[in-house]
DNA sequence: AAGCAATCTGAACGAGGCCTGAGCGGCTTG
DNA sequence: CAAGCCGCTCAGGCCTCGTTCAGATTGCTT
C-alpha cells in the first residue's frame, strides 16, 4: 500500500517514513502544504498522513481542496495536543481519523491499516477469499488454515489484490500502489512475483485478464 | 471509442495517451491549438480532451470554432486551478465537463466514458439491449446474466454498437470509431470480429443490412 | 434461374503479451 | 566473513488475439 506523509518537521517526517516502510508501505513525503497538495492530487495513494501545521498552505486547506476536487482518499490528521479547534476543523473538512502529538509510531501503522481496510469496504483486519486468508496486522497468509510463507513484496501484492478482490487490477495500478514513484514500467518483476504467489497459494486464485491486468477471485467459481 | 487529446505539455499528453489507450480508447494527440482544431474538425471523435493553455490558438477559441461549425462532440476541459474566468468561459463556449489540474488519470477515463454515454443518450454506465448487458466501466458483457468472455477488440465493437443501438452503423463508421487514423479499409477484419461476437452473444442481436452496415437490436422483435 | 457482389466462416499465421526457470547482486544474519 | 534469502533481470518459450486469406454462402439483379 502506498501512503503520502505531509509533515514539515524533518525529523518526524523521516521517522514516519522509516516506520511505515518497515511496516510494508510505500511512502512518499511532502515537506510543505503545496507539495502535499500536488502529490495528493496526482498520485493514487491508499492513505494520507497529514500534519495540520504546515508552511505555505496549511493542512486543513489542503484537505479541503482535495475533498472539493472529489478525492476520497482516507486521511489521518496529525495535530498538536489541545488544538481542539483545529481538530474539529479537520473532521469538518473530511478527515477520517486523527492522532494527537505526541503519539507512538505503532499507533500510526495500525490506524492507517484500519483506514485503508475500511476504505476498501472491509471491516475486519483479516481479509478472506475462499480458503485464502490474509491478516493485515500480523502479516500472515494462510490457505485452508495452513500458513503460507510469503516474502514482503509478495505480501504487498497479495494484500492489494485482496483489498480489491473480484475486480480487475491493472498492472499499472498494482505497480503504483506497491512501489513508490519512479518505477520502471517495462520490467516483468510483477509477473515474476505473481507467478511465485500463484505457486504458493494455488494458481486458481489469481486470474490473468489479457491486456487488462489480474483479478483475484475464489476458485471453482 | 475514439478520442482526441489536445495538450501541449508532452509528458502529460503521453501519459494521457497511455492511460486512455489501455482503457480501450483509440487516441489521437494534437500538440497545439491549430492541429487540434484541424483534427477535431475533420475526424469523427467520440470525445475530446482539451487543455485551455495552448500555443498558437488557445483552447477556448478552438472550442468556440468547433461549436460555431456545428460540432457537437463532447469536450472535457483541462484547466489550471483557480482560473475561474477561463473555466466559465469554457462552459459558455460549450464545454461538457471540466477537470482542474492536478487530477488523477483514472478520473479522466471515467469522465470520458460518462460523457460519451450521455452524448449517445444513456444515463447509466450499464448499457442493455434485451438480455444483453454491457458494463462500460467494468468491461464486462453478459447475456441473461451469464457472463460472456469477449476480447478487447470485440468489446470495442460491441460497445460502439450498443451505444448506437437500433441504428444502422456502416462498416466505415465502425472502423473509424474503433481504430485510429490509418486503417486499411479493404480488409474483412470487422466481418470476422462481428462473426465471433455473434457466436458469443447469439446471432440474433446483430443484423446485417446488406450494402449499408450492421444494426444491433433485441431479438425476436 | 443465373450471375454477381456482398458477406460469412473456418483455418492458419505472426506479433506480442505473459509465464517461467536460471542466475546475479545486495542485504541481512549468524 | 560466509551463508542464505530476496528482489530483480534476462532469455526463451508458450499461448492468445487480431488479422489475413480462400472458399462457401447469401441475397439482390436481370
Amino acid at each position: 500500500m502506498r501512503v503520502l506523509v505531509v509533515e514539515d518537521e524533518a525529523a518526524l517526517a523521516f521517522r514516519l517514513q522509516q516506520v511505515l516502510e518497515s511496516a510494508g508501505f510505500s511512502v512518499d513525503v511532502a515537506y510543505d502544504g503545496e507539495e502535499g497538495l500536488h502529490l495528493g492530487g496526482t498520485e493514487p495513494y491508499d492513505a494520507v498522513v497529514l500534519d495540520l501545521g504546515l508552511p505555505r498552505i496549511d493542512g486543513i486547506t489542503v484537505l479541503n481542496r482535495w475533498r472539493e476536487a472529489g478525492r476520497t482518499v482516507p486521511v489521518l490528521i496529525l495535530t498538536a495536543r489541545g488544538r481542539w479547534s483545529e481538530k474539529m476543523a479537520g473532521f469538518n473538512a473530511g478527515a477520517d481519523d486523527y492522532l494527537v502529538k505526541p503519539f507512538e509510531m505503532e499507533e500510526v501503522v495500525y490506524r492507517l491499516r484500519a483506514l485503508i481496510r475500511r476504505a476498501s469496504g472491509h471491516a475486519q483486519p483479516e481479509l478472506t477469499c475462499g480458503a485464502l486468508r490474509l491478516d493485515t496486522n500480523g502479516g500472515r497468509v494462510s490457505v485452508n488454515g495452513l500458513p503460507v510463507q510469503v516474502t514482503a513484496q509478495e505480501f504487498r501484492i497479495l494484500s492489494y489484490l485482496m483489498h480489491h478482490a473480484d475486480r480487475i487490477v491493472s498492472r499499472t495500478e498494482l505497480a503504483e500502489h506497491v512501489y513508490d514513484r519512479h518505477f520502471d514500467l517495462d520490467s516483468n518483476t510483477l509477473e515474476v512475483l505473481i507467478g511465485r504467489i500463484r505457486k504458493k497459494i494455488g494458481a486458481a486464485y489469481i486470474q490473468t485478464v489479457r491486456g487488462q491486468g489480474y483479478k483475484l477471485t475464489k476458485p471453482e467459481a
